[in-house]
DNA sequence: ACCATAGGCAAGCCGCTACTTGCATGTCAA
DNA sequence: TTGACATGCAAGTAGCGGCTTGCCTATGGT
């Protein structure tokens, strides 16, 4: 798996995906139906448990949520590592309006969701 | 218009979106051809004008994109401002695992995109 | 062994979204 | 005014994404 940048903005772009990570944010360490149950009855959500294992798929593959395996549970754990840096991406270097012409030329999407690429 | 909270992940979960806002921050105040031109150019990419015209639109209701009219063209600028504090949501408060039950019960999203809610 | 619990896999449906196509509007220069 | 340039608007299409439905595996308790 290779761990793509913009998995981590496609995870983040669900309201439910978003909610999970304030409930692992709030208790770390919740199995499957505990995340179900909390996310029924805390914030008034009537999803499946099939769209919630969905959605902790999604947010595992982009890094967000690790999880732990123990016996018949499945603990999920937040981890706020790919957060970070998505960020400072626009917020890092400071606002120049119209400097230069020839930019850095550094990769930082590639581009992952782009059909064709081409390579010729 | 409301400006929600999902409204700037969805807009951020799209990576040609993305590499607009790094075009913006390389040179800000561009005007629509300018950024089709150095999307094309600089980054490879084949949108249409049209598409790219919508990406804004969308970019700008996000509000992560200002616009200034003057005559027949419109620049537009990058506006980092909702950007700061959809991170700390999850990276402000300590990680607590598994302590308390009840929770603050703060509302963040109001769960702009769920569709039933269903007020009985 | 039996059953209940916790979770996984896969196919199908449906709505949203990015993109295209075509035309319309508005602005400046000659 | 005429034409070129910069942008806007709207309908239609194709593909992706979230959700459901149905069944399966595995672990633990009695």
């Amino acid at each position: 798996m290779v761990r793509r940048v913009g998995d981590v903005f496609k995870a983040l772009a669900d309201s439910t995906r978003r909610t999970i990570l304030d409930e692992l944010t709030d208790r770390n360490g919740q199995t499957l139906f505990e995340i179900c149950a909390r996310l029924a009855t805390k914030h008034g959500l009537g999803s499946s448990r099939q769209a919630i294992s969905q959605h902790l798929d999604v947010l595992e593959a982009a890094g967000l949520v690790e999880t732990r395996r123990e016996g018949r549970y499945k603990f999920h754990y937040i981890n706020t590592g790919p957060l970070e840096p998505i960020i400072e991406r626009w917020l890092g270097k400071p606002e120049k309006d119209a400097g230069d012409g020839a930019g850095t030329d550094d990769e930082r999407d590639r581009h992952e969701d782009q059909p064709g690429e081409r390579p010729r």
